[in-house]
DNA sequence: GTGTAGCCTGAC
DNA sequence: TCAGGCTACACG
């Protein structure tokens, strides 16, 4: 019988693909090394599943070879190759690509040699596969020199090569500005040759950080701690929720439970969500762990990403720190997955894969006896309820770690009967702008946080009445005075500012007139952050005011703006989302939510939990040191329990009630749900196959006990993206097993669709738009 | 995902 | 009649 392998091919299919492992690499060819391999008329690369000796598979035409081997030893640990396998199984996605996510890139040594092997390289470089990075590295020869032509900038590298050795050409440049010339010069006086060499950077800080010393523990630290210890020392798999109100100290729980972990020999990864990893959070990991931390971010390079990617592997570095990636990360020996803010959103893919960190990082403990801890100050209903199934043990650090520092005192203000302040901005409540005020002349900061960017949310005609849409959504355009659509103004001069399709890529100038009944009528409704910026401009105009949002600020802006936010360069800050992350900033006294309606009218059973963590970590902003802090919640529904139960710093009883709410109608965490996406071009096409996949799925369920109910379809809440019109169907059972059986039967379906549909299975999803 | 075989359509 | 385009399908 025949040596054949399976391989897991980077295609958006759910099989792996069976090749023949030719006598040269048998016995090199395992579970875990990636080769080379001919699929179709292109060259992949793949990963090897399962090895054995079997008779060829009878719907095999074709079985081809393995063609060449890239690793001597599993690229994978035998652990995340399980994992990963499973994972695929769970979502239904197909294993090429979740195994893609788990990969590193090729090294450029390492391609090179498969391109002398006739391998298509460029076909891989589209795939992103081929990474590392070579450098220029100076070395001395033996050679003395005797033109004595060496002088300067020349001569002193030369004294420095002959003293250190060698060295990279861009680390010269640094020291020397004209390295290159020097080194040039010096090559053709024969005194240093230079030669290229695979990039073995170190792809840390160059700069050391100054270690610090772990603090005190409170007494519910060290509980937690302990807790977290013991669990540790037994070995076998734990989860914990650490519920810690903002500012108690969770971090320095994590810092103190990765310490005990290291000490026993094993590794932890810390994941947390991509806006907070700002360099607060990171740099206290590092302060602890200095080089032995692999920080894992979006800005990392290629090279940099694969050096950190290898030293992990290779076990030199034990904890790595990131966004929900990080649940790849090829650590050798996991005793401990962080998961910091577990109920933040960020955690869940959205496309692609459509994996959530959260429940893969309790997975991937769970099967390899590592200790998962969750930590939130604002747990999700999902990780409360495991915490009454005891599937979690729930660790609780009730007060704030510093010492003095207090809860902020909340003033909700009912926009349906307070009136505008003096300045008579209708979202300048009489309060909120006294507030404001008071922390101006106390020379205190403040953050006035609106969930809407643009200046105007929508783009209504006064004359008939219509509101602007985008062409290719159904999605009211908003009107911004500036922002990305700042290029168009080059070409057109448009005096009257632009509408954008925050879903899709659209904007254009303002249009004259109504595309509707072309009156020249359009106004401006509503409020977003560019307006009240302007607003409080007006109100306030000897303040520093600084706006931060998508528009003004990616990553690195966002942290320049945030560091000036620090060093109190900025008297109020005004912003979305990104200003109620991650920063400790001591002398920010007021935090006002300007529309809390916002956040909570959102067509989704999730709108009340996350309307409620968004107020919670608004408020938490505010006084986190000595100072008492303020907070502000301006909204319509004040009786809200989001709203209530945020002013009164009550989670527990938020958590409670909801809980109640969503036992009554049946959604997590009291049911499962999958949700099967379907959208094409032609609405019909769209409507027609999602009815045909629900029907499918109603007929295969046997006899009157419908353990799955079929939701839908429906419109999605947005019906038109992108040019295409989409519809849902909700699969929802109690039961894990039926919901499977029902997801098999729509997968199989949905295979059958014609091209012109694209289809997609959400398993417990996050968004419902 | 991607390459291609097969079929349809439009233009010369 | 043939090129170009679109779709359906296979890919081991």
């Amino acid at each position: 019988m025949p040596l054949l392998a399976d391989v897991a091919v980077p295609v958006p299919l759910a099989q792996a693909f069976t090749y023949a492992v030719p006598d040269a690499l048998a016995d090199r060819v395992v579970p875990g090394v990636r080769v080379l391999c001919g699929f179709g008329k292109r060259q992949t690369l793949g990963v090897v599943l399962t090895v054995s000796n079997r008779e060829v598979p009878p719907h095999i035409k074709r079985l081809r070879p393995i063609g060449a081997l890239l690793d001597s030893e599993p690229i994978l640990p035998q652990e995340l190759v399980r994992f990963l396998l499973e994972l695929s199984s769970y979502y239904f996605a197909p294993i090429g690509e979740v195994l893609r996510l788990a990969l590193p890139a090729v090294e450029r040594g390492k391609a090179r040699a498969l391109e002398a092997d006739g391998a298509d390289i460029s076909a891989l470089q589209k795939q992103k596969q081929i990474g590392g990075r070579s450098v220029q590295v100076v070395r001395p020869t033996s050679a003395v020199d005797e033109s004595g032509k060496v002088r300067g900038q020349a001569a002193a590298i030369l004294a420095l090569l002959r003293a250190s050795g060698e060295a990279p050409i861009a680390h010269l440049e640094k020291s020397f500005g004209n390295a290159r010339a020097a080194v040039k010069k010096l090559t053709t006086l024969g005194l240093v040759e230079t030669r290229t060499q695979e990039a073995e950077r170190d792809p840390f800080f160059s700069d050391p950080v100054p270690r610090d010393t772990p603090p005190e523990l409170t007494t519910a630290q060290q509980a937690a701690a302990a807790a977290i210890t013991s669990a540790l020392s037994e070995k076998k798999g734990a989860g914990f929720l650490l519920f810690g109100v903002t500012g108690s100290g969770k971090t320095e729980v994590y810092l103190s439970a990765i310490s005990t972990c290291l000490d026993q020999g094993r590794g932890a990864l810390v994941m947390v969500p991509e806006i907070a990893l700002t360099p607060q959070l990171v740099g206290r990991f590092r302060a602890r762990f200095g080089d032995g931390l692999a920080v894992l971010h979006s800005a990392l390079g290629e090279a940099d990403r694969f050096a950190m990617w290898q030293s992990l592997r290779r076990g030199e570095v034990k904890v790595a720190i990131g966004a929900r990636s990080v649940l790849f990360a090829p650590l050798l020996d996991p005793g401990l997955i962080i998961v910091d803010e577990e109920h933040d959103s960020s955690f869940k893919q959205e496309e692609g894969v459509r994996y959530h960190a959260r429940d893969m990082a309790l997975l991937r403990a769970h099967r390899t006896g590592a200790v998962c801890v969750l930590g939130s100050a604002t747990p999700s209903l999902e990780s409360v309820q495991l915490t009454k199934t005891g599937k979690l043990t729930e660790l609780s650090l009730p007060d704030r770690a510093y010492g003095g520092a207090t809860l902020p005192k909340v003033e909700v203000v009912n926009l349906r009967t307070v009136g505008p302040g003096p300045a008579g901005h209708p979202m300048l409540s009489l309060p909120l702008e006294r507030a404001l005020e008071k922390t101006l002349k106390a020379g205190e900061q403040s953050i006035v946080f609106l969930n809407r960017r643009g200046f105007a949310p929508s783009v209504i005609c006064g004359s008939c009445g219509a509101i602007e849409t985008c062409k290719a959504c159904s999605v009211a355009l908003t009107y911004h005075k500036r922002g990305k659509a700042q290029e168009v103004d080059l070409f057109t001069r448009a005096q009257g500012g632009w509408v954008e399709c925050h879903y899709c890529d659209f904007h254009a100038p303002l249009p004259e007139v109504c595309s509707g009944c072309q009156a020249p009528a359009l106004m401006l409704e509503g409020l977003g952050t560019e307006r009240l910026e302007s607003a409080l401009r007006e109100t306030f105009p000897s303040a520093r005011i600084e706006r931060l949002d998508r528009d003004v600020a990616d990553g690195k802006k966002g942290q320049a703006i945030m560091a000036r936010m620090h060093a109190h360069e900025i008297d109020i800050l005004v912003g979305t989302q990104m200003v109620t992350k991650g920063h400790d900033l001591p002398n920010v006294t007021l935090v006002a939510a300007v529309n809390a309606d916002a956040a909570l009218s959102l067509p989704d059973f999730r709108a009340a939990e996350r309307g409620f963590q968004l107020l919670v970590q608004v408020a938490g902003r505010a006084g986190r040191h000595e100072k008492p802090g303020q907070v502000i919640i301006q909204t319509r529904q004040p009786l809200h329990t989001s709203v209530q139960c945020a002013a009164s710093h009550d989670v527990r009883g938020f958590l409670a009630r909801e809980l109640v709410d969503r036992r009554e109608v049946g959604y997590p965490p009291f049911s499962r749900l999958v949700l099967l996406r379907i959208d094409a071009v032609d609405e019909d096409l769209a409507r027609d196959s999602a009815a045909h996949i629900a029907r499918m799925v109603e007929q295969s369920q046997p006899g009157q006990e419908h353990l799955v109910h079929v939701l839908g379809p429906s419109a999605a809440p947005i019906a038109r993206l992108r040019g295409r019109y989409r519809f849902r169907v909700m699969l929802r059972a109690k039961e894990r097993g039926p919901l499977r059986k029902a997801t098999q039967v729509a997968a199989q379906w949905m295979a059958e669709l014609p091209n012109a549909v694209r289809a997609v299975i959400d398993v417990d999803p996050v968004s419902m738009l």
